[in-house]
DNA sequence: TTTGCTTGTTAAAAAAAGTTAAGCACTGAT
DNA sequence: ATCAGTGCTTAACTTTTTTTAACAAGCAAA
């Protein structure tokens, strides 16, 4: 299918915003631009991400919030920051939350396309098929098509269905954070939207039940955990 | 199953951190790569590890400190101290906390590699079966799965009962002390967690009741010691 | 031995999670 | 416009897990 990286790029400024996206088109990249950091939030849980740039100061949310948030979800995936100042503080508080890199502005466009190759050369070692394809246990899995190969057919997924498996297989033998989860797929971690978190845990524990190499489990105050026994 | 060494590092330069991560992979050990001494330990506190390699100079919280909090819970996982000063002081210090070995930067991949082996080879007797299961005496544990299997069937563990017995099992005739054990599990060593812990020792004393080879024994104003006859 | 602090034990309260079904909004077909 | 079907949320009730409380017992120092 799509073989090229995604990216997504979140950078307040329409005008550094369009170039950089343009530019990083002709490179061979797919790039998702996002104006603020609420936007690129919402982007990336709709999306699938192989790469994220995101500005330090954007309105709304800026990127150290947004890395943080996406990180709790998503231990692995490449952040590269933009940055105005070239303050050490910044740097060090970029990389607790994990960044991969930073470049401070301004920066020639071919720098930022070199730090995006050697990153991308570094975290080559996916343990995800090549295709994008997941498997769960003995359970194939197409999130892009929302589909699960179970013994007795294809299970077409929900969407919500859909989102929280991906996020457990994403997370697989690890905790997935229970309100990052709901930031994630529900938006707002508030006690509703918690109580219909667990009535899809349920929904996926049902349907996963024919497999029994595989465990949601959950892990008291802190959230749920996909375990799969090879 | 898995039956790789899982290495702890913190490292809080990236470039560094990750070029480590990536050599230790192609050298076939699991490595989790911390930025920085508090995101290290609750990494420790959650995962099942083998090694350390710890950064002195880190944000948060810096080797020294973190090397004092897992010793306390995990008085034999090797520790191995990466220090850009050659000061003889901190090499004392090192040592003071129960490091098995230090390294200077800059140093040579290949030296890490051969002082790792070196250390592992030293600490290789293991009561851990090497399929990463324990045995409580008489009774199998298996701590991923949170299942103990008792004479009358599988029993399986509370989030606390199991990172509990967990460290109890670790600390194996040797006493858990008992405020780095709230702190590894609670995250606090008040008062309170305090009663809540000795709680959580009654359950695991009357579930492992049925095999006399084991008993958990209080230190007074210490802690707790798993005591396994064999 | 008395006093103060720690631990053992059990029960009650509180919080979190599991489960099932009702309700509601939205869709597309008749 | 009505109806059936679907997906999601909300509600109600249950069970599990954890914390807090209360009281008894143990230990150690003065």
């Amino acid at each position: 299918m799509k073989n090229s990286t995604h990216i997504l790029l979140a950078e307040d400024d329409i005008n550094l915003g369009q170039l950089l996206q343009t530019y990083l088109k002709t490179k061979g990249f797919e790039v998702s631009l996002a104006q603020n950091g609420k936007i690129a939030f919402e982007k990336f849980n709709k999306g699938q991400f192989d790469f994220c740039i995101f500005d330090i100061m954007m309105p709304e949310m800026d990127g150290f919030t947004l890395a943080k948030e996406i990180r709790e979800i998503d231990k692995k995936i490449p952040i590269l920051f933009l940055t105005a100042k070239a303050m050490k503080e910044d740097k060090l508080e970029g990389f607790s939350v994990g960044a991969d890199d930073y470049l401070t502005k301004p920066f020639q466009m071919e720098e930022l396309l070199a730090r995006i190759n050697a990153i991308m050369r570094r975290v080559e070692d996916k343990s995800v098929e090549s295709d994008g394809n997941l498997a769960v246990g003995q359970i194939k899995y197409e999130p892009e098509f929302r589909i699960l190969h179970l013994k007795d057919g294809e299970k077409k997924l929900t969407t919500k269905e859909n989102q929280l498996l991906q996020l457990l297989v994403k997370n697989k033998n690890e905790i997935l954070d229970r309100n990052a989860t709901l930031r994630a797929i529900w938006g707002d971690d508030n006690y509703f939207n918690g109580r219909s978190m667990d009535v899809y845990i349920a929904k996926l524990r049902k349907t996963l039940r024919e497999d029994d190499s595989i465990e949601i489990m959950n892990v008291h105050g802190k959230g749920f955990k996909l375990i799969v026994k090879d």
